[in-house]
RNA sequence: GCGAAAGUAGCUCAGCUGGUAGAGCGCGACCUUGCCAAGGUCGAGGUCGCGGGUUCGAACCCCGUCUUUCGCUCCA
């Protein structure tokens, strides 16, 4: 085997874009106007293809878990939840970049340590005169002035040894805007940075009203948004994405069991939706985020490499107690069950385990896996197929439903069998050029099955079914096609491996 | 954000160091056909990413800009 080649690795992420643009899988975003960076939407098969992802997640959360209940939280909410979750704290941050070295640095860092470095020598006047004029300098969100700043006190890259900067730029994370018509700092409101905390700010609302007990779940699908300077590798990071994540409210103490269990539980979901486990690795985290005491990630091998689909992470009570210290509210359980010595646990702050995925990477991962070029064939009778393997209970369409000619009653005949089936399946007509031709359209976008509706149909009730794999098709009864797609696509075939 | 490359029809691409655009496939209608991208006829579709500049004349040269891809960087 030749070496794996960056060209390419490169080419087939280049093919899978343009797949999904060519049968309507994923646009870039307004492309008439030539598009909006890190922005894309889903097209009439790829809305289908994450709804049915969404649908397999949610179910597999909701349906397989009594303990677990979902909700839908808003996307805009109180400022207070952003100060509350450390975000507004963390990443607000003007930055720098040397052009020589390409590293980057915090502004105000380098020139703090220009004003210690002054303290050091002796001239703490100095420094102090420093800080002071950088602080109103970004009071007035005055960037420029910082970069003249750090260039008028000859500050250098560490690295490099130049000072040769690009302009400050303000880091922000998170999309502002206003509330109500009058602009002012009280009326700004962000776009959520994730969704996590609309299950949050609503844990007692949930325990209360659905007497819920310890342990339980919340779970949630929606956007979230946030402003990545840099974004890369199609659909991977997006400006504008969706999360589907489980906060999992467990006793404090028990929460590395749980832990343990759902990175276990989650690693086998990705596989029962078609991921091969070869493709599929935990990566556990060396350097823990600030909420978190225990946190891995579940990686795809994706064209680009193995990347991050899902993070399971032990969050403790970091966002909890910090909810009830700025709202003054408890955020407290009564955990009634009975201790060792007989006596309940007692009032508590649960810990939390988080389990999230981002959806559209779930997208790419699947549409990567099910890519297929083949080859079969020598000489004159090789030919090229392309097609997506797709697990039939993803597939945007189930079912292709094909007279073989657009006479002798074949239609008529065909329509009666997308009339039996689309109330249960997402079926597909098409009576349009020959059936090679619209077996093929159907295997570029992983159709798994294809229902031939032929002259021995309208004698004995009988049509081939076609497999998308092997290409193999096999005659059965009309009245048999819907438990076998049914079976194909349950979602009880998807889970029996959970 | 830094560096590099690219952008011409729905797709893949040609286009002579300047003379106002082409192919294949695809798409639509009709005819012929009928089991793995079939043949024929006709047809639609492009201010050559966008904006300036140079020139008698720009897809082509220059500047800027947007978008995408790749390598760094970033990713609580």
């Amino acid at each position: 085997m030749a070496e794996p080649k960056l060209s390419d690795t490169a080419s087939t992420l280049k093919d899978i874009i343009g797949h999904a643009k060519e049968y309507g899988f994923v646009f870039p975003s307004s492309e008439i106007y030539d598009g909006l960076q890190a922005v894309y939407d889903y097209g009439q098969n790829g809305v289908e293809l994450k709804n049915n992802l969404k649908s397999l997640w949610w179910k597999a959360m909701t349906m397989l878990n009594d303990n677990v209940v979902g909700i839908d939280a808003a996307i805009f909410m109180h400022p207070l939840t952003w100060k509350a979750s450390g975000h507004i704290d963390s990443f607000n941050d003007p930055m720098i970049d040397n052009r020589d070295s390409q590293k980057r640095y915090r502004a105000d860092q380098l020139l703090e340590a220009k004003a210690e470095m002054y303290a050091v020598e002796g001239d703490a006047e100095r420094g102090h005169a420093l800080l002071q004029q950088m602080g109103r300098l970004l009071d007035a969100g005055a960037l420029a002035g910082v970069r003249e700043l750090i260039i008028s006190e000859n500050i250098a890259c560490p690295l490099s040894g130049t000072t040769n900067w690009t302009e400050v730029r303000q880091f922000n994370l998170m999309f502002s805007t206003q509330v109500g018509a009058v602009s002012d700092d009280a009326s700004t409101i962000y776009l959520r940075p994730e969704t996590a905390q609309g299950i949050f700010v609503n844990f007692l609302n949930v325990q209360k009203s659905g007497r819920m007990k310890i342990p339980f779940g919340i779970a949630q699908i929606g956007k979230a948004f946030r402003n990545e300077i840099v974004a890369r590798n199609f659909i991977f990071r997006m400006r504008e994405f969706e999360q589907m994540e489980m906060q999992f409210f467990v006793r404090p103490g028990t929460e590395m069991d749980w832990y343990e269990r759902w990175k276990e539980t989650r690693l086998r979901f990705h596989k029962a939706v078609g991921l091969p486990a070869e493709k599929l690795k935990f990566h556990i985290h060396d350097k823990l985020a600030h909420y978190a005491n225990a946190a891995v990630d579940i990686e795809y091998e994706f064209p680009f490499g193995f990347k991050e689909i899902e993070g399971i992470h032990s969050r403790t009570d970091f966002d909890l107690k910090n909810h009830q210290e700025l709202s003054k509210k408890k955020q407290q359980y009564f955990d009634n069950d009975l201790d060792g010595t007989g006596k309940p646990f007692g009032n508590y702050i649960p810990y939390v385990v988080e389990t999230s995925v981002g959806a559209d990477r779930l997208f790419l991962a699947v549409l990567c896996n099910a890519y297929t070029e083949e080859t079969n064939g020598e000489g004159e009778e090789r030919k090229s197929r392309t097609y997506l393997k797709f697990h039939p209970a993803v597939a945007p369409v189930k079912a292709a439903i094909l007279p073989l000619v657009k006479k002798d009653g074949l239609p008529e005949k065909a329509r009666e069998i997308q009339n039996l089936l689309k109330f249960d399946f997402n079926v597909f007509y098409e009576e349009r050029d020959s059936i090679g031709k619209r077996y093929t359209r159907q295997d570029l976008i992983g159709t798994p099955f294809c229902i031939a509706v032929d002259h021995q149909t309208l004698t004995d009730n009988t049509v081939t079914i076609r497999d998308r794999d092997t290409t193999l098709q096999e005659r059965v009864p009309i009245s048999e096609l819907r438990a076998r797609i049914g079976h194909a696509v349950s979602m009880e075939r998807v889970f029996e491996q959970l």
